[in-house]
DNA sequence: AAGATGCGGTCAGGATCTGGCCACATCTGT
DNA sequence: ACAGATGTGGCCAGATCCTGACCGCATCTT
């Protein structure tokens, strides 16, 4: 009895001909029973392969090439990109069975079966030059990832088990609505019904997602995206602060670009920063940048945070 | 437990993008144990497939080029994984004419026409509620780093301009090895034949690339892989810092994700981080971040840096 | 030398495969 | 309409293969 595996890929490679085969035929050229074969047939089917059949005189067994790869319109750069957003996907993550980037993985080792001829050396010759850096981020499965969103179209409630990151436990039933890709995380914005609030949660910290089957009826998002709900979340509060730089506006004003802020100069010497803070971590980056003297003038928990990080820093360097 | 064909074809197209894994790595994708994979390793040699080891520290299996691969058919996690795999690239970069991120948008739109008609809901779905969060890169084009690896593939000599990080400008004339993708920039390792050296660019900074129709004899490479001696060129010079943090790693990593820097657990509520210091500013704002107290074991500079800005802090909180 | 990798034999228990048998569906040619 | 030649899928007993655990070993790097 040969083994399983090498007949299937014997099978494969007398299909990928293109050509009709009677059941007669392959049960001579494999060796096997006729119930065997049609064993064979059905598991190529369960792996996607799409064998046709015709019965009667004449009958045959034929793999459909045309419909596996269909007649691809991407372009040059988009079939590049493609690779490139496989192999850059490929190296994120956790390397679980079901993760995305295992499934990432295999693709962008496949991926010139289903580019057009012309396309594969470049296809081949980017693969053997390029190096991926890996990148470790929390797994999500495709799997997952495609129910939710599925439910999400179709307005359907879910339920599942969520781990916070305490490591805390809660059944959770809810109305799923967008999931978010930010900085290497999968996030979900669902509408929590006992809670009766908005909720996001990591997709990672997600399990056991069933579909309930129950219908809901669509509310209006919380903000303008779902992203800026989940930046809003990550952000919380906005504390009046008001700090003295002993630095030129100019240089302040450089330094600050990205950071939502008024800027008065009081001399030329010296400025008054005022905004609404949302971060005090942020701000703590641009006031290092700055590399001059401050004085925080308004804003009492950005002075405890800043005098708690302070004693950090001091008690990091004691011997 | 997967079908045992259905398991090797995935190894297959997991080993076909060319890259070495480790034992550990593939027992992880495949869910099998340590010895059943050396059974399938040693079943696809039986095959004809050669693959190739490295034992001891580092070990891995690579598969080398050679035997035709069979007709493979995308998964359903497959044609997910390459749809979020275009989404996400599709949002980074700067969105310019030729970009990758440009062709990865196009490619995100057209993906229907490349996949089975049983999957295009499952697409429509996730496209319809998935939201990605823009991330500022660098820029590259598609064309630029395919012509770049047909180049390294034929050991042909490639001449450019490059603009180094104070706006200088130089012509090069180099042999190109490998294209290094790390913490969201592409790179290129190159000997350069006027400096008689190893040189590593930043792709965006790459322009004008010329195909010179020169050959040229391969060198071994300066280091076990290109991502090892690019790693290597962006530390010279840096200062290294290890520090102490009394937080689990799992935290660490997932606050220090895009710091290039070695994580070890020490226990379960302390770990130890070691890095080249490349900004002081942006690695305090990590450790802020952090919320955790900590040590700096070594970095007598980064030290200084830490102890001169706590000084300010706690200056700037005083009434 | 220690430790982290890959290697291959052996075993018991469990899982899968096989050919044969059967009733059935579909198609073509007379 | 019918006969015959094709493909279909459930069921069964017996045979075969696969698996993880265990073990001692080889190779490579630091």
């Amino acid at each position: 009895m040969a083994d399983v595996t090498e007949r299937m890929l014997g099978l494969l490679s007398t299909l990928q001909t293109g050509r009709p085969f009677s059941g007669d035929e392959l049960t001579r050229r494999l060796n096997v029973s006729p119930r065997t074969l049609r064993r064979d047939v059905d598991r190529l089917r369960g792996y996607g392969y799409p064998v046709e059949t015709q019965p009667g005189p004449g009958g045959y067994y034929r793999l459909a090439a045309g419909r596996t790869m269909p007649p691809l319109v991407l372009d040059d750069d988009e079939a590049v990109a493609t690779l490139l957003a496989l192999a850059s996907l490929a190296a994120t993550g956790t390397s679980t069975e079901g993760g995305i980037d295992d499934a990432a993985t295999r693709a962008y080792g496949k991926l010139d079966q289903f580019l057009p001829a012309r396309l594969r050396p470049r296809v081949t010759s980017i693969r053997a030059s390029l190096e991926t850096s890996p990148q470790h981020a929390p797994g999500v499965t495709a799997h997952q990832l495609s129910v939710v969103a599925e439910t999400i179209s179709e307005h359907e409630m879910i339920a599942f088990t969520y781990t916070n990151a305490r490591g805390e436990r809660t059944d959770r039933r809810v109305e799923p609505y967008r999931q978010v890709h930010h900085l290497l995380r999968w996030y979900l914005l669902a509408w929590d019904g006992e809670r009766e609030d908005w909720r996001v949660f990591r997709m990672d910290r997600v399990t056991d997602v069933v579909r309930t089957g129950e219908p809901f009826e669509p509310r209006p998002l919380p903000a303008g995206s779902a992203l800026d709900y989940l930046r809003q979340g990550l952000n919380k509060g906005k504390e009046p602060v008001r700090i003295r730089v002993d630095a030129p506006a100019a240089t302040v004003i450089d330094v600050l670009k990205f950071q939502d802020a008024e800027i008065h100069p009081i001399d030329d010497q010296h400025t008054t920063i005022t905004l609404a803070l949302d971060s005090w971590q942020w701000l703590i980056l641009n006031l290092a940048f700055l590399e001059a003297d401050f004085h925080i003038s308004e804003g009492a928990d950005f002075a405890a945070a800043c005098r708690t990080f302070g004693e950090r820093l001091m008690g990091a360097t004691r011997t």
